[in-house]
RNA sequence: GCCCCGGUAGCUCAGUUGGAUAGAGCAACUGCCUUCUAAGCAGUAGGUCAUGGGUUCGAAUCCCGUCCGGGGUACCA
């Protein structure tokens, strides 16, 4: 039951009464009212004044007279200005806790046989590193945006590609032949990505101190960036495995088999996960075969050096090269062939790439290669793109260190958490693993929380020192309110009172009301949250109800409310209240504890 | 140079298809725990919505110019 959807009809009904009115419904602007005025559902009258030739004050009671009288639910009206503030009787709203109330999927609609899927691509990882906090950013929107997009109804596959193969892999693996002496995660103790990782920024800081050496002897910049014998031997690492070369194969797969076993544990700490990955190695020769298949139609030309190139300039963008005059493959050559395969190997309705927007122009393009290349759903690909994560010192570069490391970042978080509860002495009641597996939970619920709640397209601050907050506006906030109305209703177990499941019409404040005017937001609050991708809608809608939900918590007595009929009504009230946050919060990822 | 994105309180961010007096949190200051969890609640203070025009009954929101910041821009990914 939409209340909105109710006047909305009504309105309409109103004006065609009225003033002869066919109205359309973008003409009937509805807002919530606003809280210093006495009403639930606010009328914009203005674009109607030409059509009743009256003032708006004039206008605005005339349709909410007409209104009263043929509107069961609308119990009264006022007229500020040119608004039409509506009050809603108190028992539609009580109807629409009843309704949350029994549903336990409320506001979620869940797949069909028949349903669009949805194949989300994210995180996309470079072998030859750790995971950074851009990286996080990325696989919390993957992962939230799935979510939201499951609780719309879609059938979703989380995907991943993985750049496994690359110039990248092949200079960590050059730094571990030199100098690696043999390191391995077993016999070094350390986690097999950033092993991987240390090889790569060895081979960064011999790379830099070659490349100085042969300036310093005249050589230009440019020239000593080709001829430094570190970039040449990871050149010829990468020759080789094209090639196949048993021993290059064989270190490729130890080193990226490393660096997974080190990916899987980021991956289950951050609590993400996928449905079918993808490997670049294992796609980018189909990608070159599309390639070449283009350059046979005539879809692309080739250069006199040998190069494969698409001519975009008809569609406003600029040449792009697919295969360089080597004959190897470029970025783009990877990501034709990917595309084919997954639609080989899934029904997909709608093909979505969580990408930072550095790669904006790279998904332009590639939408209209796939386009040209005869793909029907090229042209519908989603580039989710996201902005970049900036550090108070700038932005992060991985190979000058700069970064925040996925991995430390977590645990210091849980360490902030931990701390704080052993401070509140919250968790003291709980065995030491459950405390544990809680603090990780407000952890992670504090990262992810501050992460999602912000506009996914704008860049974001992230200050190590300070971002992570536990009170106000935050996920640990949420949590909270969760565990305290976990905490009522257990109370309430132990003194052996039941909930009667149906609500007793009774008066109501206006705290109550307004928690009950958001829980009606919840269903549309989805919706909205997966036409636009957005997880930031539904971690501010959870704050607001949260909000209000402690504003009624503070000034109303539950358990020891003489009232019967009232105490179940709050009964009920919190526990949609919890039931809903649970799954908005679930749709972030976040987890709710029992308490803490 | 050209193209794209952004600029809202000291800081981090909300702000629906253009609607009422632009909202939160943090930081600062003040109250509230013998009563269901004070990771809470209530209050004070804080604004030229970068800037100049335009459209409109009405603009943070739409259009144009300027300034500032970020990103992209033909053999990096």
């Amino acid at each position: 039951m939409n209340i909105d959807k109710i006047i909305l009809d009504a309105v309409k009904k109103a004006l065609n009464e009225l003033y002869k009115l066919e109205a359309n419904e973008n003409q009937i602007q509805l807002q919530n009212t606003r809280k210093d005025f006495e009403g639930d559902v606010t009328l914009v009258v203005f674009p109607f004044l030409r059509f009743s030739k009256k003032t708006p004050e004039a206008t605005a009671e005339e349709i909410g007279n007409h209104l009263l009288k043929s509107v069961d639910v609308i119990e009264n009206y006022n007229v500020i200005k040119g608004f039409l503030n509506l009050v809603i009787d108190k028992t539609f709203w009580l109807t629409v806790l009843q309704e949350a109330y029994s549903q336990e999927k409320y506001g979620i609609k869940l797949s069909e046989e028949n349903s669009e899927l949805a194949m989300i691509e994210y995180s996309s990882p470079n072998t030859n590193k750790p995971l950074h906090l851009g990286h996080i950013r990325n696989n919390l929107l993957g992962f939230s945006i799935s979510e939201i997009l499951k609780a719309n109804g879609k059938k979703v596959v989380k995907t991943n590609i993985v750049n496994d193969r690359g110039i990248h892999i092949c200079k960590s693996m050059y730094a571990w032949q030199m100098w690696g002496n043999g390191k391995t995660p077993e016999n070094s103790g350390m986690k097999g990505d950033h092993l991987v990782g240390e090889f790569y920024v060895e081979f960064d800081k011999h790379y830099k101190a070659e490349i100085a050496e042969l300036v310093q002897k005249g050589i230009s910049k440019e020239e000593a960036e080709n001829q430094a014998p570190s970039i040449l031997g990871a050149r010829e690492l990468l020759r080789k495995w094209e090639a196949k070369d048993e021993e290059t194969v064989q270190l490729w797969k130890t080193m990226n088999e490393w660096v997974y076993e080190g990916f899987d544990i980021t991956y289950k700490k951050l609590g993400v996960d996928f449905d079918k990955i993808y490997y670049e190695s294992e796609t980018y020769l189909v990608g070159k075969e599309e390639v070449l298949r283009g350059l046979d139609e005539g879809i692309f030309y080739r250069k006199d050096d040998n190069s494969v190139w698409a001519d975009l300039t008809k569609e406003g963008l600029d040449q792009k090269i697919l295969l360089r005059s080597d004959g190897t493959s470029v970025y783009m050559t990877q990501d034709i062939g990917t595309a084919k395969m997954r639609f080989a190997d899934f029904a997909i309705d709608k093909m979505v790439y969580v990408v930072g927007n550095e790669q904006n122009y790279h998904f332009q393009v590639l939408a209209h290669l796939l386009d040209k290349l005869g793909f029907e759903w090229g042209k519908d690909l989603y580039h989710f793109s996201y902005g970049m994560v900036e550090l108070p010192s700038g932005k992060m570069k991985s190979r000058e260190g700069t970064v925040v490391d996925a991995d430390d970042l977590v645990e210091e978080m849980v360490n902030v958490a931990r701390n704080m509860s052993k401070e509140l002495g919250k968790l003291d009641s709980l065995s030491a693993q459950e405390a544990e597996k809680t603090y990780r939970m407000i952890a992670m619920g504090a990262l992810k929380y501050f992460i999602l709640k912000v506009d996914p397209k704008k860049n974001m601050l992230f200050n190590p020192e300070e971002s992570i907050d536990f009170n106000g506006n935050t996920g640990p906030f949420i949590q909270y309110t969760f565990a305290r109305i976990q905490s009522v209703l257990r109370k309430a177990a132990d003194n052996t009172i039941t909930i009667d499941k149906t609500i007793q019409s009774g008066s109501l404040s206006d705290k109550e009301k307004d928690i009950l005017k958001r829980i009606s937001l919840f269903p549309g609050t989805v919706k909205e949250a997966g036409s636009n991708y957005s997880p930031a809608v539904i971690a501010n809608y959870c704050y607001e109800l949260v909000k209000e939900y402690n504003q009624f918590y503070h000034d109303h007595s539950i358990l020891s409310e003489p009232d019967m009929d009232k105490r179940n009504f709050r009964l009920i009230l919190s526990a949609t209240v919890g039931n809903v946050i649970k799954s908005g919060m679930n749709m972030l990822g976040i987890e709710m504890p029992e308490r803490m």
